[in-house]
DNA sequence: CCAAAAGTGTTCGTCGTACACCCATGT
DNA sequence: ACATGGGTGTACGACGAACACTTTTGG
């Protein structure tokens, strides 16, 4: 099956009525970024769609390997978008005409869909992003410095940050943001960008130290001014 | 549209892959209740689809609506099951045969669904369920005591008991199980129940006098030995 | 030696816990 | 009067908040 065959008859690949957008969120010196495509001259979220004979749990992290190229993501079900009149026709068809794709009403891409969607956890120096058919570009955008989006994605997009901060609160979650070896500070500057708002670090450190979750390994050596932090990784669960 | 229409062509008039299944949930005699649907020998979780121009919210709504009676029930998104292997076919098979309704391996009935579940809180005195086409009756089961059902349903309903337990502990949602008056006494009595264990009194009843959101009314005349408890009701949102 | 960064300690207040005590009602 | 059930008060401890202090490094 070769993509402008999707594009027109994706019924008989895929569930017809209900896509999977991912919001991916990485960190990237002291900001919470996210991952979008570019098609034609707005920015989308990577996505995908449920095959016929495919479970959802596996065309999730199908979709989610196929974009990042991570084997075990940290992935979190976010919402469900359902309104009646969320299609993508009218920006679908501006961009098939621009390009001199063929494109007609009765398309599949211009079914109404019901989207579910999935918020990510990754380290970006430890991601691949890899475009789709249609994708120009691929660019990781801070929060608060979003481009002009295809439909509600830019509210999907905030609801899976705001999202993230509730979970932060009762979750230990956010080790997937960083690498595998980290700093305390780090770990406690990455909190505070979430929350956005200070955290004690006398309190966060022995908050953190107490949950018996982290190993401490050897001490890093900076070549800045100031004490040597320790370093630290998840603990393996079988210890 | 007739119901041996819809077994048959339901995508004529609804999303061809996706159904909604409710857990409504009440609470009788100090025993948390779950409405059931009998179809068969076995049971059901009440349920639907979404039509083909109707959003998500709207059919959730509609479907509640149907099957409780209720203008605006308590209604909260539970957890999506997607597993390749969901079909109903073969429990519909031996219904319908049994019923001597015609049957065939093509009908719409027989799809993959992917399932959207919703748990709902009601006031069983103030809720008359109604029986769908092939539901022969419906009992309020308790949650520790729940019969043979159809697929999966009931681990559905199991999670949906944990989700409550979970949610109670953040979420002021519980009146609505309980009637539009109610005394102290019923809400803690329901908490230690919800969660199983017990809860001291003293601490529940500052702690929920402190939120601010009930409202005392006027003292309730019982005709048991000991103190009239006062009645509470949940205080109106624009005071 | 000093500034900067990392790590640890101390004090204080709030809130959850457990329990005791007081109040009202039917028998 | 007393058992029963409902409402409130108190003493204790754990834990979060705020801030102070010590340790280590580069310049």
């Amino acid at each position: 099956m070769n993509v402008h065959d999707i594009i027109k008859h994706g019924s008989d690949y895929f569930l017809p009525n209900l896509s999977i957008d991912l919001v991916i969120i990485g960190y990237h010196e002291h900001k919470l970024k996210c991952l979008l495509l570019k098609i034609g001259d707005k920015w989308i979220l990577p996505g995908g769609h449920i095959k016929i004979d495919e479970s959802l749990d596996v065309a999730v992290k199908r979709i989610l390997k196929f974009r990042t190229g991570l084997e075990e993501p940290y992935m979190k079900f976010l919402a469900i978008f359902g309104d009646k009149d969320r299609k993508f026709d009218k920006d679908f068809k501006q961009f098939f005409e621009d390009k001199g794709i063929p494109w007609g009403e009765d398309y599949w891409i211009n079914n109404r869909f019901i989207t579910l969607t999935f918020y990510s956890l990754v380290d970006i120096d430890n991601t691949q992003p890899v475009l789709g058919e249609f994708d120009e570009a691929f660019e990781w955008f801070d929060f608060d410095d979003l481009p002009d989006m295809w439909l509600d994605h830019k509210s999907i997009v905030n609801s899976a940050r705001n999202r993230l901060k509730e979970d932060v609160k009762y979750e230990q979650i956010t080790y997937n943001l960083l690498p595998e070896q980290f700093t305390m500070p780090q770990l406690h500057q990455l909190h505070q960008t979430i929350l956005e708002e200070k955290v004690d670090r006398s309190r966060f450190q022995k908050k953190i130290i107490a949950t018996g979750l982290l190993e401490r390994l050897s001490l890093l050596n900076k070549d800045s001014p100031g004490r040597n932090p320790y370093q630290y990784t998840l603990r393996k669960r079988d210890s």
